[in-house]
DNA sequence: CGGTATCCCTATTGATACTG
DNA sequence: CAGTATCAATAGGGATACCG
């Protein structure tokens, strides 16, 4: 949980987001893609249950930083994508990795 | 806990130490003052938990982000600075607030 | 002052089976 | 295919008391 003085730091409302795991390889994943397929970010994150994958892309729905494309076809398709929101995180996702990649270890 | 894929990729790896809670808010103060001693950082971050601050401070010593310097007066006195490491996350700090601070809600 | 030592709680994550 | 339901494990975080 994050107390009352947490939620208006911007800082950490990022944080909140970026935290969680696999989040930020789900942005990374549709930063370089424009849209994935929940098989495909499945395939893609090594290891992720469905219900993770799903609970965090819910999550990313809530924050408005993903938007979901349902289509009743069968088999249905689903369609993941970046709203503005989330593309202005890549701004962020780049310094993370260029610091990553800086100090490796 | 984070699989061996993780362990390779540098952005989760800024998640990793960006994403524990306080440590956000712990790197803005020390990129703001230089040097904070543990009792400034416990009162900056409030409602912190005494052995929460200890156990992020000994993560982010660590990690080699901040260094704590330790003098053996009486009564003690500790100060904790950011090495080259840790002000180089300033970047992803401040693109983290700018996020942040345009997308409120 | 600058922490440790304990104990506890619950949020997060995951494995697995199943459904429209 | 795109998820949901259920149940279990654990790690993160916190409250409190105490120590050198």
């Amino acid at each position: 949980m994050v107390n009352s003085a947490d939620t208006f730091c911007p800082v950490t409302r990022s944080a909140k987001i970026l935290g969680s795991r696999w989040t930020s390889q789900i942005l990374r994943d549709l930063l370089l893609n424009d849209s994935r397929r929940f098989q495909q970010l499945q395939t893609s994150l090594v290891g992720i249950a469905p219900n993770t994958l799903s609970d965090r892309l819910k999550m990313l729905e809530a924050e408005r930083i993903v938007e979901r494309r349902f289509y009743e076809d069968h088999p249905p398709r689903a369609e993941y994508v970046l709203t503005e929101r989330g593309r202005a995180l890549g701004a962020t996702i780049r310094a993370m990795r260029d610091w990553g990649n800086k100090y490796p270890d």
